[in-house]
DNA sequence: AAGTTCTGGTTAAACGTTTAAACAAGCAAA
DNA sequence: TTTGCTTGTTTAAACGTTTAACCAGAACTT
């Protein structure tokens, strides 16, 4: 990589100072010469002249740049997060730097520090498990975040997500108002607060509607073992016949697996087993019943999240968090379909 | 975001030099004595001194960040690379800035400007249609870069990729040998490389296998309008009556939007339309038929991307650029299964 | 005793910007 | 004629590092 052109050279070039190249490249010429200024302009694009940002950072205690921190970026939900985040970070003349945590306390602290050493302006994070700590000495050191998609009740921090207990309990509802009865739920082991929600309103749609929840519906598979813990915790309840007529998966990931084993044991989709799932993917409008799905908008997390972020830049003071709930809309589709025939028992 | 600390605060809490303390928290404390070198350390620990990578990137002239450009990061194809590229180059150390071009002139290159405007290392890119003259002035300037997944003729540089002509024919010519001889190809609207490769692979395995290729039978949809060209494109070939026995598609969002308009037009496959896919996607696995794909292996693209990279960064000088062929392999499943009773006309 | 070599540090410049403050010259007002 | 404002430009410091070069004192050589 060769050489750079500097406002050194620009200066030298001409005999002037670099004080004042400076000032018409950022068109702070308030009083600078217009025939100065044009020489300055021309003589920076014959050089090719680009700004050494890292330079600017230096300088100005700004870099500009967001810093995304989620469990996959392959992971679909986030990779179109990311996409939304990207453009709307740009408009605002800022980049983004990405990393994944892979639901690992000590990965997230590593990207954490990583991208704190690099001065990133804000973080913009869908928080890890146990990474409570790591927030608040973020919050300590008065380093701008928000949290998207995940959230902690211990700690108040600027937000952007979903009602996920009232997106959980209508799902539900929508699944016993359709004639189901017996419903099970596959969710993530884990104690964050946006499953635990998923779960609460899972459990007292059930309640509310004069069903009573029976801790088998309930199955768990740790993040790094979905495949076979999912795999596993469905066939004792669904083999040799179904025992439940429904299923509720807390994400599209859960879902995917959960599904691969509906078609693994052959189980008829709707008439035998319901089916409903949190977020979207295209593989749900491939299944031979297109997949009910609850539909969050990514595009406005990502907006919101970008919109907060700056916000808590530019008003470096530790203002009070602002919460965002953004809308979920339930897609009714063929998984859930009416039950025409009762094959209650 | 409070004052932070710097080496400087460290060297007057201890009363000693920046010069000091910098040779110690960089282990170059060759001649430093081994009390002076813990009382530093120690400092720095209690003072929670973290090194501010944009300055020491102002004085080293690296960054050790690499920007990634694709077409758009929300795309599975791209964000799987992504991560792939993202701990490839963790465990050297190095941070990735991410943009999506849109497949689009303008935007590459405000892109590759705000890269090179934060000084990055070095460039992955999956580069758009024409932008060669984008990539040749990179070249001229020395910025090292790994082109993945595309490439263009008339540019010699760093690339990883798959054989796109050989890989098309062999899918082709697995259609065939599976009893097709009316074999459509939906691709993009594109001059680009590796499409071009795709359908030439399709044209020359129809030729070679003495089947005459019939202009229709090649559909194209641009970037931007893929469902509607799509639709309108095979609803001509396939309505009222499959005029073809099968579809190859040129890469996974073709097959995701074509595989679409084969649900709604009702055709059944394998029987009415066997059906082919470039790369891998969940969708593939739920249809009744589970897609026939080319795998290209993300984890082999990814990294050697990274490590021609960080190649080409050390050794700064213009070497020769190194071109990584990487393996595929067919999956064939039921998509594309004998044709059982013929319904040859 | 004078020179040489270690040992353990310090000094100062540099990286490419920005920007407050100073300055020189011309001009207007007193 | 001094004083003071404008106008156009320069000076110099600062941001937080790194690192070559320098230096003082102690410890060896002769």
């Amino acid at each position: 990589m060769e050489r750079k052109v500097s406002i050194k050279d620009i200066a030298r070039h001409l005999g002037v100072s670099t004080a004042l190249v400076s000032y018409v490249l950022n068109n702070k010429a308030g009083r600078v010469s217009a025939e100065m200024a044009e020489k300055i302009r021309q003589a920076a694009a014959e050089l090719h002249y680009r700004p050494n940002l890292i330079a600017r950072s230096l300088q100005s205690g700004k870099t500009n740049t967001l810093g995304l921190i989620v469990a996959d970026i392959s992971n679909p939900f986030f990779s179109q997060i990311a996409r939304i985040i990207e453009d709307e970070a740009k408009r605002s003349g800022y980049t983004v730097i990405f990393g994944s945590n892979d639901e690992n306390v000590e990965k997230s602290q590593a990207i954490l520090d990583a991208m704190l050493n690099r001065q990133v302006d804000a973080l913009l994070i869908a928080p890890a498990e146990f990474t409570e700590p790591q927030l608040k000495a973020l919050q300590e050191k008065h380093v701008p975040f928000v949290l998207i998609d995940r959230y902690f009740s211990d700690i108040q921090a600027n937000c952007v997500r979903i009602d996920n207990y009232r997106a959980a309990y209508d799902a539900v509802e929508h699944l016993i108002k359709t004639g189901r009865s017996r419903i099970a739920m596959l969710a993530y082991d884990t104690g964050m607060q946006h499953i635990a929600d998923r779960i609460g309103g899972y459990k007292d749609a059930l309640r509310d509607n004069g069903i009573d929840f029976q801790a088998s519906w309930l199955v768990r598979a740790s993040y790094h073992h979905i495949e076979e813990e999912a795999a596993t915790g469905m066939q004792q309840l669904l083999l040799p016949a179904p025992a439940v007529d429904a299923f509720f998966f807390a994400t599209n990931s859960l879902a995917i697996q959960g599904i691969r084993q509906i078609m693994r044991m052959n189980i008829k989709v709707p008439d035998e087993l319901a089916v409903i799932s949190f977020d979207e993917a295209d593989a749900f409008d491939f299944f031979y019943a297109p997949i009910t799905y609850i539909r969050q908008s990514l595009d406005d997390i990502g907006r919101h999240a970008v919109r907060l972020a700056l916000e808590s830049i530019a008003t470096s003071q530790p203002a009070t968090p602002k919460e965002v709930i953004v809308d979920v809309r339930l897609i009714i589709r063929e998984s859930t379909k009416n039950k025409t025939y009762a094959t209650d028992q």
